[in-house]
DNA sequence: GGAATCATGTGAT
DNA sequence: ATCACATGATTCC
């Protein structure tokens, strides 16, 4: 491989302002916002602007799955089944199974490490955080990272970037925040990419939040690609099975939104209840893992 | 069926 | 102390 190839090896083809999720963003919002009377591919296609047969194939291309296909990737019978099979036992055994290394995880490879309660009480102080901004297959994309690993991702739409730093900035008060795009671009590039997770090159992740929000995170890393779990499975997982409610509160609040994959808890009816970077991202995100399995 | 209601653990104020 | 939650089960219409 030469260099060349190593610098634009995206998994995904996006165009490179990421306009193209912005498209499919659009076509899920429309589809799901008036699902009563699911519009025709044509009219969604008129509501855009765009040639149908063009429309088609932009999603496609993003998804890996055909609009109709997708929509059916993402309605209350599908996850079901996500949840189902071997939805249950699929966290107590995913622990022997996948975790061959101290905080190596059995579909992103990933070493983690938790901060010390006392480094999370001082929140984030003496802390240096690089970050920076990046399109990404989902929207535009906040990478923030300190030298020990990466600490935050997060999405925003377009125009949204500051809001949305300031959400996550928030997370970690005391903490000295740098623009160092040069730098994040590095993580984005493996971030998206399934083929640069790998045990030669596990990507190096930072967990701070409080003892019970980091048990939860490590929770959600179990869960393998393209499979979900309910808020009450990831409660009984860490050992306080009446605690789903609080689960949900911790989940809300992962800083490090697809690389721990809180998309992939669901309601214990398989109806996506919420998502932090708004609804139609986690079905964006679903949908597509759907189409990438 | 769905609205209302309750038990519940955690973290922020 | 009190409050808001990305829950879930139960109990009413």
């Amino acid at each position: 491989m030469n260099a060349l190839a190593q610098i634009d090896a995206p998994a995904i083809d996006v165009t490179p302002d990421g306009s193209d999720y912005e498209t499919v963003r659009r076509v899920i919002e429309m589809i799901t916002l008036d699902y009563r009377d699911q519009p025709s591919l044509e009219a969604i296609a008129a509501e855009l602007d765009q040639s149908p047969t063009q429309l088609q194939k932009v999603f496609t291309r993003w998804a890996g799955l055909s609009p109709k296909a997708f929509l059916q990737a993402v309605t209350l019978d599908h996850a079901k089944r996500l949840l189902g099979k071997e939805g249950l036992p699929l966290l107590e055994t995913s622990y022997e199974l996948g975790l061959s290394g101290p905080g190596r995880l059995h579909d992103l490879f990933v070493t983690h490490e938790a901060m010390s309660p006392g480094e999370w009480k001082a929140r984030g102080e003496g802390l240096t955080i690089r970050y920076g901004f990046h399109p990404s297959p989902f929207g535009i994309a906040l990478v923030m990272a300190t030298d020990r690993g990466l600490a935050g991702l997060a999405f925003a739409d377009q125009g949204g970037e500051k809001p949305c730093f300031e959400d996550m900035a928030r997370r970690w008060p005391n903490a000295n925040f740098v623009e160092d795009r040069e730098d994040t671009a590095h993580y984005i590039r493996r971030i998206f990419d399934r083929s640069k997770w790998s045990a030669e090159q596990p990507l190096n992740v930072v967990l701070i939040g409080s003892d019970f929000q980091i048990r939860v995170w490590q929770s959600l890393l179990k869960i393998p690609f393209g499979k979900a779990v309910t808020y009450s499975d990831v409660a009984r997982d860490i050992g306080q099975p009446s605690a789903s409610r609080a689960v949900g509160a911790a989940i809300g609040r992962n800083p490090l939104s697809f690389v721990v994959p809180c998309h992939r808890a669901l309601g214990k009816s398989g109806a996506l209840t919420g998502y932090h970077w708004g609804l139609t991202r986690k079905r964006a995100i679903l949908g597509w893992e759907a189409g990438n399995a």
